[in-house]
DNA sequence: CAGAATTCTAGACCGAGTATAAAATTTGGT
DNA sequence: ACCAAATTTTATACTCGGTCTAGAATTCTG
């Protein structure tokens, strides 16, 4: 009942280094232009193991969604006694900025990501499935601790909304070419305002001037 | 250059015909237990047939989505000048929910369709797709109008959340078994809780006691 | 009715994903 | 160190969605 025997440290290996060589692939040619056949020969395995690890295509390039739901789930779940999802969400996005997270979108790495990302529809929307994902699992922990289950589905898809919006203002300043140290400087005041709006509403009668820093 | 000779004529007929023929095998027997070839063959019609009115499976089943995005867009694009998005689109469900149409959620009919879009995950995952394709839709629209990027991208998406949210609360109680007359009535209230949200924000320090009716 | 344009068909083809059974490897007990 | 059980990997064959092609059938234009 080894947990941490030299099966479970070579499948993580494995796992490792089949993600690896199907990303250069991917990379390199383009998403569609690559075979899993040729992903297995090029990792020197079979597959099937291919498959054994990963069951759709898209889930060798997507593989940090789990480590993601579960970041998310833990803000929400770990956050202090009586303080708003939104609080916690907001201080999360700041900090993953502050650290130039890949997640934040605000880093140059990302070019080349949503590059591979819309060489494929398969692939976009698989992404925006995640992203579903992250609603669903919002929904449930928020309904959990609630019992609201129509509010806690509105909160969790409103606050994944408001996420994937931050997230998608970044990347599309990059691609765009905008300097990633002036977009990361920018993303600061793009997170509070998306924030703001969550919190606030997007109704008319309130006061919206920012003095932007 | 006749647009409305028999050629046109036809090829509506074949494509509402298809699209008829493979809802009822999918009815019938679920999504993935029917084959294209078997649709094409009940159809008397050939596979390239099939693929040449809807490009994938998955479109055979959900073919309204065209529509529904023109409606949407026409919603946001032909409201009254100065009249908040939020107040068209609030008005709008109000509408779709009295007029008993599909799209309410409330209705009968959507049991059979929930079955059998739960009976497939690329079914799901479609549906999640045409969401957000209507979330592009409207960010594109509201960009045109006000030229911020970025707010009209997060009001999108708020938005989007808020009717995709609607929807699927109705759905989710006539699945549970709720008397559909009843569910209809309460939708009221949701669409009316759901806008107040997205107009007002998920923050504290606001009222919300409703006297709910 | 003739010829151009369009649509439909048949058939071969590709790649993702599944099923199965055998081969290779790790494990735990002795 | 060795054996037997459990697990992982492999080879192989298969299904199905989707594309491609060339030609047959149909509709349109004049």
């Amino acid at each position: 009942m080894a947990q941490h025997g030299l099966r479970e440290r070579k499948k993580q290996a494995t796992r490792r280094m089949i993600a690896d060589v199907a990303t250069g692939l991917f990379v390199a040619r383009g998403f569609d232009a690559v075979t899993v056949a040729e992903i297995a020969e090029a990792a020197g395995v079979s597959k099937m193991t291919v498959f054994n690890y990963f069951p759709r295509k898209e889930d060798l390039y997507l593989d940090r969604h789990l480590d993601r739901l579960r970041e998310l789930e833990s803000v929400v779940r770990d956050r202090p006694a009586g303080e708003p999802v939104a609080t916690a969400m907001r201080r999360y996005h700041h900090e993953l900025l502050a650290a130039q997270h890949p997640l934040s979108g605000a880093i140059q790495g990302v070019l080349g990501f949503w590059t591979v990302l819309q060489s494929s529809p398969a692939l976009m929307s698989r992404m925006v499935e995640q992203e579903h994902e992250i609603a669903e699992m919002l929904a449930g922990v928020l309904a959990e601790e609630s019992g609201d289950e129509f509010a806690a589905r509105l909160t969790a898809n409103l606050l994944t909304a408001t996420i994937t919006t931050i997230f998608h203002t970044a990347v599309a300043r990059i691609i765009a070419g905008d300097d990633v140290e002036q977009v990361r400087r920018d993303q600061v005041a793009v997170i509070d305002r998306a924030f703001d709006v969550l919190e606030r509403g997007i109704g008319p009668g309130r006061d919206l001037h920012h003095s932007d820093g």
